[in-house]
RNA sequence: GCGCCUGUAGCUCAGUUGGACAGAGCAACGGCCUUCUAAGCCGUGGGUCGCGGGUUCGAAUCCUGCCGGGCGCGCCA
């Protein structure tokens, strides 16, 4: 498949093997070059900063070099023309052939700008995986959005992806839910005094909810029975509720997962000892006072740190070093997973676990998602599951709706911390930047479909007659299209799903920039077929960028 | 105390494998609909890139010391 930047970076890689040979100089010592769009209007449709990067290796000046560049450049047809500039940087301009050409990438393509960089390894991008004790809140939901764009962007650029969501049903929280769920039992029954709710209980309303389920479906049977032996039930019993609730919350936020694993089956599959028998076997971990130790101090860890107790049961590391042995046991090449940015702690950790395990610890990779900062007129609202006191990824969806909920999480860096002001996404649901991009689509829709009514027929892409695309606008808008595919590389290569989102909305604004300047119907015959072409390309990677982020892509608004 | 993230325009943030006079959206102000959707476009104003040193031809970007914000350092999960 053609891809416009991808050519001019092999052209320019091969005038500098020429350069390099005449001079004697071997190619492989030579230092990888930066290819861009030019941050300026007038710079070109790319730039590159090669001759900076190159000139001490072959004892020129950055512009001499540059020039060099330049002259063997010039007589090139999908050249308008390069020019140097500044301190050696060189600009690319696109000529109309060029122009025609990533327009026919565009139209003809099956799936204009994916791309094989992956090429077809497995990766498990595990995300998510929140407790089953309550509703998912907001910052589980830039977990789910994040993590789901970022599987997208992967398959799209040629991995071969499975989501998975970790669900944590064995250990002390699962008693917990059990423990609150019955106390609510009892209290709705009237015999609150006989079960006092627990001091670290969960408090949420959504246990009212499970208790009184429990009591329409079940009746008062377990008011007389003793804790021991009702707790099972009740602990099964609101763990899956909550569980097909989330999953409820997830299915309706645009996220399906290919598996669910349960925590619980590691012990019901006996997995645990044999993994902490593979750790014995290659010496990372030991015995003393009667509990079994990890070595992390073979690793960066300043302490060793415990798997199993003295009492026999298994912590939570050790639960996670078998979930990892088990999933690079499926045979995944690569594993994400991500997690909230308190957890961050842990991470150097499971990788030393990995490594332990007998794998390289890059083939773990841990995305750690900032907190999203929620706020509420500005003031700050705290969250936390055990108080019950939490906004839910429901509630936002519901007040801002999926689109603009799943846009307005992976704006912004993962890394960094995201403030998510409800009364603010609300007051501005008109006007949020979701809609810019969707409008954009709306309007292309909109075109397209008017030149249907008026019995205009869709040009084929061998039509394209490029040297009518004179304006900066149509120029601009064509460059960008063209840099689709390597932006796509370069957020897998990242996991940076942001960069996707300012990808599409600077499309967006370059389509409204020439849809203002330039019109399209009422024009004569090659522009109209031109401009009807540029339109409809426009509008091709326009959705499936939106499709990317799992956005809708309306055709009227 | 140690570690991770972070500090860029009034607000929210891009830009951080060093590169061209530091960018966008919102907010403010001024223009643009007899013609394909004005949820749009065009323009104006607005910045000691937290502060001080250092490396470099060149630093928002790398090193170092401070200052501020968030988070983490259990035989918890």
């Amino acid at each position: 498949m053609g891809n416009a930047a991808e050519k001019l970076r092999r052209k320019v890689e091969g005038v500098l093997r020429e350069i390099a040979a005449e001079k004697g100089i071997s190619p492989s010592d030579l230092p990888e070059a930066v290819f861009e769009k030019p941050r300026r209007d007038g710079q070109g449709d790319l730039s590159t900063n090669c001759a900076m990067q190159m000139c001490r290796s072959f004892g020129e000046k950055p512009l001499s070099l540059a020039k060099m560049i330049v002259e063997r450049l010039s007589s090139d047809p999908l050249l308008e023309k390069a020019e140097t500039a500044g301190p050696g940087f060189i600009n690319f301009f696109f000529s109309p052939l060029w122009m025609g050409a990533v327009l026919k990438d565009v139209l003809s393509a099956e799936a204009y700008g994916s791309s094989n960089l992956g090429a077809g390894k497995k990766v498990q991008v595990e995300f998510v995986s929140a407790n089953p004790t309550g509703p998912l809140h907001v910052g589980h939901g830039r977990g789910a959005a994040v993590g789901d764009i970022i599987a997208n962007i992967l398959s799209f650029t040629g991995w071969k992806v499975e989501r998975e969501y970790y669900i944590n049903d064995a250990g002390l929280q699962m008693e917990i839910l059990g423990r609150s769920t019955r106390a609510r039992y009892f209290e709705l029954a009237g015999r609150a005094e006989e079960v006092p709710f627990p001091e670290d209980g969960y408090k949420g309303d959504y246990i009212y909810d499970i208790a009184r389920k429990i009591l329409d479906s079940e009746g008062e049977r377990f008011l007389g029975l003793s804790l021991g032996e009702s707790l099972p039930f009740f602990r099964t019993f609101a763990a899956a509720d909550i569980l097909e609730s989330i999953k409820r919350d997830l299915n309706d936020f645009g996220v399906k997962f290919d598996v669910w694993f349960s925590e619980k089956s590691l012990y019901e599959r006996d997995l645990v000892p044999a993994a902490m028998e593979l750790l014995k076997e290659r010496d990372f971990a030991f015995e003393n006072e009667g509990a079994l130790w990890f070595k992390a101090t073979d690793f960066t860890d300043e302490k060793d740190r415990v798997l199993i107790r003295s009492n026999g049961v298994p912590t939570y590391f050790a639960s996670d070093i078998t979930y990892h042995k088990e999933k690079f046991d499926r045979g995944f090449d690569r594993v994400i997973d991500i997690w909230g940015a308190d957890h961050h702690g842990y991470v150097p950790r499971m990788k030393a676990g990995v490594e332990a395990l007998g794998r390289n610890s890059e083939d773990l990779q841990v995305l750690l998602i900032q907190f999203v900062n929620l706020l509420r007129d500005g003031t700050q609202v705290a969250m936390s599951t055990r108080s019950g006191q939490f906004v839910t990824l429901r509630d936002v969806m519901n007040e801002v709706g999926v689109d603009a909920t799943r846009y307005f999480f992976v704006m912004r860096r993962s890394d960094s911390h995201l403030d998510f002001d409800l009364e603010l996404a609300k007051a501005a649901s008109t006007e949020n930047p979701v809609y810019y991009v969707q409008y954009a689509h709306a309007r292309i829709c909109s075109v397209l479909r008017e030149a249907g009514s008026r019995g205009i027929a869709m040009p084929a892409p061998e039509e394209v007659r490029p040297e009518i695309y004179g304006s900066e606008e149509e120029r601009k808008l064509i460059s960008r299209l063209a840099a689709f595919p390597d932006e796509m590389e370069k957020a897998s290569a990242e996991l940076a799903p942001h960069m996707l989102v300012n990808y599409v909305s600077d499309l967006a604004g370059e389509f409204h920039s020439f849809y203002n300047a330039k019109r399209v119907l009422g024009e004569e015959e090659p522009v109209l077929k031109a401009r009807l072409l540029l339109v409809q390309a426009a509008g091709k990677v326009l959705s499936t960028a939106l499709s990317l982020l799992g956005v809708a892509a309306p055709e009227r608004m």
